[in-house]
RNA sequence: GCUUCUGUGGCUCAAUGGCAGAGCAUCUCACUCGUAAUGAGAAGGUUGUCAGUUCGAUUCUGACCAGAAGCUCCA
């Protein structure tokens, strides 16, 4: 059963996607014969092809563009590769400036191929459909014209990006569309808007404020944090948030990170906002002396950091510039690495799981400026890869991306357009411990240099409330909802029972509110259901006269009326159980 | 930071080189109603900021600020 040319096949849809932006790099060339080229992929949602033009595409040009990508299809050309020795590659792509950059990079013995349709030919290792026909004229959509830089380089030109998407059928391309568009309303910046619970202003942009509704559900997600780490071992401290320009030094951030970083001076004094908890960590670690039966020691922080991070980079609540990281630092020795970092994943694992979320995982390995003897570097790089490895899991490897201390594993969760942000890190750091001299005493009595782990599970406290803004869309299930249960009297009548309820329900530690508002039923469960309050208590003439309540979901409808008790009841075992409800 | 685009009551959006408009939300009054919007009225704006062009700018131009998409960077 053989899937090979179906669109359901990732290998062949990139292929299709990839001819495609050929067919639109055509297109360009064919209505403006000016442009350069540089680079066109397939990507996960499409492709996109890198221009440099001496204009800025308009909409007007891109839907123009469209019609002479649907004349290509219609004219069938054929595909055909072919090879070229470098010299002739570099002479016919004499007018294309990036081409030349590329092949002039290509090693010594590559192959240089091209793919020609028509009167248009691209440097290309392929593979492509073999016809232009292949393609569906009418279901494609160019979705969007930003710029990029050259070679992602930030000191090197900067390209326009137009970027496409395309399906065999139009009406596959109406229903991506559609899931586009859907998927916007679950943006955590609308939502948290509307739903009050986070605000930006331009007095400080990048620094969240949290609203009432917003603490509420951030308090009961470090509650749950606090719960967990307890469960798996760790303590917690907290550490100032100004330090001394001195310590900053001996950390390396003075040197290193200073242009993300506040500072300040206080009686002639530079002193520096902490934009890591990690310094501020070694120094308790050093308070007092260890033992290796101590070992490993687990501390956390929930440590507001500040960073000021680039004007461009801001991004609602998944890029801010003073963020609270649910960071804990580990204390060990070489031989309970492996072991820690399972525990840890473990940790990560359970976490994850109560919200629904899945990840990636990215191994980023050593980079070109790094501290440290390769050796360790590739002891403790096996040892990540070898405990995810153990414990069943995927990765994929990011070459050169660890930090300058050590390498590390990247948890990858997405947003609702499929953007990944990365939440959870588990660092090894081969360097602090260096540099503040930290020891333990060993069971032969002597001092030894313990092996440290940066790790943080949510990330941020406020990136992480983003995620799952978006992947519940505003909808908490009930255990995290800052309004649990809202008591919707059917009438002034039943205003003071409505009370007494909201009352009991707020003894018994529930977070409840009534809409005691002269309107409608039906408008009041309209609201309260635009407020994704999970539970809506409805009490009328009958429950008064019956002393019952009748509870409707937000999702499962009317549940019928019933006594009190029993609501309690059914909320009680939903919240105590963390259910997605 | 870079490229492009955007900025109008609390929110969503109209309009115009010549008195800035609607819906929702808010407030008041009436209605007392059983599972997704009851009706009427009122209030709410130096059109992001600062300059410039103009008899007159919210509209045109520029700078700045903020936001969006992407790049770069990162929790």
């Amino acid at each position: 059963m053989s899937n090979e040319f179906t669109f359901e096949n990732e290998q062949y849809r990139k292929t299709y996607w990839h001819t495609c932006s050929h067919i639109m790099a055509q297109a360009i060339k064919r209505l403006h014969p000016e442009v350069k080229l540089a680079i066109g992929p397939a990507i996960d949602e499409g492709w996109y092809y890198d221009i440099d033009a001496p204009f800025n595409f308009t909409p007007e040009m891109l839907t123009e563009i469209e019609g002479e990508m649907r004349k290509i299809c219609k004219e069938k050309l054929k595909l055909e590769r072919f090879e070229l020795p470098r010299a002739e590659a570099l002479a016919l792509m004499a007018d294309e400036p990036y081409k030349i950059e590329l092949i002039n990079d290509l090693p010594e013995d590559a192959v240089i191929s091209f793919y020609k349709q028509g009167e248009f030919t691209d440097l290309c290792a392929g593979p492509h459909l073999d016809s232009t026909g292949r393609v569906k004229g009418n279901a494609i959509k160019l979705t969007a014209c930003n710029s990029a830089y050259w070679r992602g380089d930030s000191s090197r030109q900067v390209l326009q990006r137009i970027y496409g998407v395309a399906y065999p059928k139009k009406a596959e391309l109406d229903e991506y569309l559609q899931r586009i568009e859907e998927a916007k309303k679950r943006d955590h910046r609308k939502l948290g808007k509307e739903l009050g619970l986070y605000m930006l202003m331009d007095e400080g942009p990048g620094f969240p404020f949290f609203l009432p509704k917003g603490m509420v559900l951030r308090n009961t997600l470090i509650d749950y944090w606090r719960e967990v780490h307890k469960r798996y071992g760790y303590v917690e401290i907290s550490t100032p948030m100004i330090l001394n320009r001195s310590l900053w030094e001996r950390s390396g951030h003075w040197d290193h990170y200073k242009e993300n970083m506040y500072t300040t001076v206080i009686d002639g004094e530079d002193y520096a906002i902490k934009p890591m908890n990690c310094p501020g960590g070694m120094l308790v670690y050093k308070s007092e002396p260890h033992s290796y039966r101590d070992l490993p020691l687990r501390v956390g922080e929930l440590g507001l950091v500040h960073r000021h991070e680039l004007s461009g980079a801001l991004h609602g609540l998944f890029r801010v510039r003073c963020f609270t990281q649910d960071d804990a630092h580990i204390f060990m020795t070489w031989d309970q690495m492996k072991d820690e970092i399972k525990n840890v994943v473990k940790l990560f694992d359970e976490v994850y799981s109560v919200f629904g979320l899945t990840y990636q995982i990215e191994v980023s390995t050593m980079p070109e400026d790094h501290m440290g003897d390769e050796k360790d570097w590739d002891f403790a790089t096996e040892t990540l890869k070898q405990a995810v490895t153990e414990m069943g899991k995927e990765f994929s490897i990011n070459e050169g991306d660890g930090a300058f201390y050590g390498p590390k594993l990247d948890f990858h969760l997405a947003d609702c357009l499929g953007r990944t942000w990365q939440c959870g890190t588990i660092q090894l750091d081969m360097q602090l411990p260096e540099r503040f001299e930290l020891e333990y005493t060993g069971a032969d009595g002597e001092k030894h240099r313990p092996v440290m782990i940066h790790r943080v599970v949510l990330g941020s406290i406020e990136r992480f409330i983003g995620i799952i803004t978006e992947n519940f869309a505003g909808a908490f299930p009930t255990w995290l909802s800052p309004v649990q249960v809202k008591v919707l009297p059917v009438t002034d009548r039943a205003s003071d029972y409505a009370d007494q309820v909201a009352a009991k329900l707020d003894k018994s530690g529930y977070r409840v509110e009534v809409d005691h508002r002269s309107e409608k039923l039906g408008y009041k469960i309209r609201q309260a259901r635009n407020e994704r309050v999970p539970y809506m208590l409805i009490v009328g003439d009958k429950d008064v006269e019956n002393q019952t309540v009748s509870p409707r979901h937000r999702t499962d409808g009317d549940l019928g009326a019933m006594s009190y008790d029993a609501f309690e009841a059914i909320l009680k075992e939903v919240v105590d159980s963390k259910a997605m409800k």
